[in-house]
DNA sequence: CTTTCAGGTAACCAACTGGAAACTGCCGAC
DNA sequence: GTCGGCAGTTTCCAGTTGGTTACCTGAAAG
């Protein structure tokens, strides 16, 4: 968490960092697409998923990546209505990425309990 | 670029991800932790790796940073005086991370000038 | 004497953002 | 007939932050 987009600031053009941090930097972003790479999940399991993460930027947050390209949002025509989120290609070509950030993330908790 | 760190907000206790989003994210964060990533480099060395980093933003980052201890600030007793700022263990920890990030970024890149 | 450079700090501003809470429409269940 | 759940949306507020500009010390160069 503990992150915010910029709106105004985009990529700068060439660099591969600002390209990638472009789609996944943005507050709560990573947790985001770290509960989709497992399978698509609707909005209410995503909520359920981090709960800290309020309504309002849930969805704020799926729908800039919608716009992006990072995930599919299909809306189920059922009653009560379901949407289900999916991560795209796109989506799938940063796990890699989340999955380094997840992996240190652990071995730093290890080090803390273990010292 | 792009990215904030939130003051208030610290990592959730036992989440991997905050952990580690904790030291890497906030605004320009990745970008210095990139350039310090091949060595010690100086304050207007940084300065001139990433220029659309305003002294303040820096400055305020290289502060954060050393404070949680993912580098280190040495002082030389030079005139005009020289500072040194290098990665301490805990940033190289970091680094992987780091390094998927750009993996992906360069891939995307790619991506977007092939098709 | 003045300028330049290193490595910052201080002040001020405007912007973007996240949080909280209330409201919506539709349906099935109690 | 009203309660709850899904999937949001809207409003309002306040906070945090980044950008910009100006300013500081000390030494050396022109």
């Amino acid at each position: 968490m503990v992150l915010k987009l910029r709106k105004k600031a985009t990529a700068l053009p060439g660099c591969p960092m600002s390209k990638c941090m472009d789609l996944l930097g943005g507050c709560w972003t990573p947790e985001v697409l770290w509960s989709l790479s497992e399978g698509p999940r609707r909005f209410s399991e995503l909520r359920r998923d981090s709960p800290f993460i309020s309504a309002k930027v849930m969805t704020s947050r799926l729908r800039d990546l919608e716009q992006r390209g990072v995930l599919t949002r299909t809306v189920m025509p059922t009653s009560p209505p379901t949407v289900e989120y999916e991560l795209s290609e796109l989506g799938k070509e940063l796990l890699p990425a989340i999955r380094s950030i997840v992996e240190v993330g652990t071995r730093l908790l290890l080090r803390d309990t273990s010292s």
